[in-house]
RNA sequence: GUGGUUGUAGCUCAGUUGGUUAGAGCACCUGGUUGUGGUCCAGGGGGUCGUGGGUUCGAGUCCCAUCUUCCACCCCA
């Protein structure tokens, strides 16, 4: 049998493992020194918890498991080609891997609410799966770094989370990125105005393709969902709005003030914080179905396809027996930020350093002699390690090499009796002699 | 899910209108150098041509199916 993995998964070499990790751990530390704090979820779900929430569309591309046993059993046979795939799904899969980590936290939320305090702040940075068709930096398997605040209505966790945003992306060196925000009322506010407020999904799903298809795609969208003239004309007008102030009153829309109001509050407290990256964007829609306020997207210059997206939702914890508890997060997509940094050669040079000195293996006299010179400079906090063959020397050094260890040391016969060691650093190619008891020392310059 | 695309050595790819034993570079192993990698030289190992059917005297090459890759749509991190 030939080795192989499942369409859309993939396996990590150690040196992309430890470039993931960089981008986790920056993540990670950010979210921390905001006051978040970590929790984690089942890779599964109850396939109803899943269901519904995230549009038609998002339910396909869930993907279910199969029932333990015989899951045939629960099926009336006689009835199979009457009954639509959705059925068939919940009667022979209750299960279902997650879509997301914000329905899952919805639920956690509900489920253990008398041991949270609210408001909530936690992150989770967790895999999820979606089994969509795989296309460049989009994958059936894939990392989510989720952080949300629930149970506070405050805009200032809008702009706490834009801060966590601005700040990840600086620290990992990406230059060019762009924080879209809008703001679901806005929307509202605007089919409410054009009388087409039964069109409000159609609406938001055409306008969220106004950076791609262009004006006249968008029109021509909205027309075949049967958007009368009128409206399509005011939805023109909305797209091309470059400020709140573009906006006028909205024809008088209380919900669309609302949600004027709040955005224009949010972005002049971010001004007052110095924070530039952030900016109105009237065509931010966003597909997902729950949000019900504040919308934020990041995209960065030339890379398709968000690397960081949220926005705030109010109604999902209710839909789990939660009433009146209003949630807000941001969702980043680290498969892609490494895809990013990746293509724009963002890592840090030494980030696929993992042993700092390498102690060549001349016997087996000589590899015990090592040992406690090891253990010296590992209790430095020095990466080493010895290798385990007396092996040709060229072939320990070509795997010092391989493995970009920038320090090898050797203890043969003669240093062994001195109590010295020859230390060649291997970018260079230059060595010398040094007392072993200078080791740390020489290392640590 | 719809349309297109890709698959030959570990990797990147050649392989003519179907024709005898399928090639190269890189990587790997051995030696030149019994204490020295990244350069150089010599030699060596490694391929059910994605998989399964079919057409043919003969298939890497043609046909069908299937899996996979990448791309567009849909949607999305």
């Amino acid at each position: 049998m030939k080795p192989s993995i499942p369409k859309g998964t993939r396996d990590f070499l150690p040196e992309q493992v430890v470039k993931r990790n960089y981008i986790f751990d920056t993540i990670e530390s950010v979210f921390k020194l905001f006051g978040y704090v970590p929790i984690e979820t089942p890779s599964m779900e109850s396939l109803e918890t899943l269901t519904g929430k995230y549009g038609d569309e998002g339910d396909m591309l869930i993907f279910k498991i199969l029932n333990s046993g015989d899951y045939l059993s629960g099926v009336n046979k006689d009835g199979l080609s009457e009954i639509s795939s959705t059925e068939l799904a919940s009667s022979i899969a209750g299960k279902a891997l997650r879509y997301d980590l914000t329905v899952p936290f919805a639920r956690y939320v509900v489920q253990h609410q008398n041991d949270l305090t609210f408001p909530f702040k936690r992150y989770q940075i967790q895999p999820v799966w979606r089994a969509d068709r795989p296309q460049k930096s989009r994958y059936r398997e894939f990392y989510q770094c989720d952080v949300d605040v629930i149970g506070s209505k405050s805009f200032l966790n809008e702009i706490e989370l834009i801060q966590i945003i601005d700040q990840v992306f600086s620290e990992l060196g990406v230059k060019d990125f762009k924080i879209g925000i809008n703001h679901r009322k806005i929307l509202a506010g605007l089919a409410e105005s054009l009388s087409i407020s039964d069109k409000f999904s159609d609406m938001v799903t055409a306008l969220d393709k106004w950076d791609k298809i262009g004006e006249e795609g968008v029109g021509k969208e909205l027309d075949s969902k049967g958007v009368h003239r009128d409206g399509i004309a005011g939805i023109m007008k909305f797209a091309k709005a470059t400020s709140l102030a573009d906006l006028g009153d909205l024809g008088q829309s209380e919900e669309g003030k609302q949600g004027i109001n709040e955005v224009s509050k949010i972005l002049s407290k971010l001004d007052k914080l110095g924070i530039k990256s952030c900016l109105f964007n009237a065509t931010l829609a966003r597909g997902l179905s729950y949000y019900t306020g504040t919308i934020i997207e990041v995209v960065a210059d030339g890379f398709s396809g968000s690397i960081c997206a949220g926005g705030r939702y109010d109604d999902l914890t209710g839909i789990f027996g939660m009433k009146d508890v209003s949630g807000v997060g941001v969702s980043f997509g680290a498969d892609r930020i490494y895809d990013l940094m990746e293509e724009r050669n963002l890592f840090p040079s030494d980030a696929n350093v993992s042993t700092e000195v390498m102690f060549a293996n001349f016997g087996e006299e000589e590899a015990s002699f090592c040992l406690p010179l090891l253990k010296e400079v590992r209790a430095e906090g020095i990466n080493a390690e010895l290798y385990p063959d007396s092996a040709k020397m060229k072939k320990q050094f070509s795997y010092a090499d391989a493995k970009h260890v920038p320090y090898v040391a050797m203890i043969g016969a003669d240093e062994m009796a001195k109590n010295e060691l020859t230390l060649k650093t291997m970018e260079t190619g230059e060595q010398r002699t040094i007392k072993s008891a200078d080791l740390v020392k020489e290392l640590k310059r």
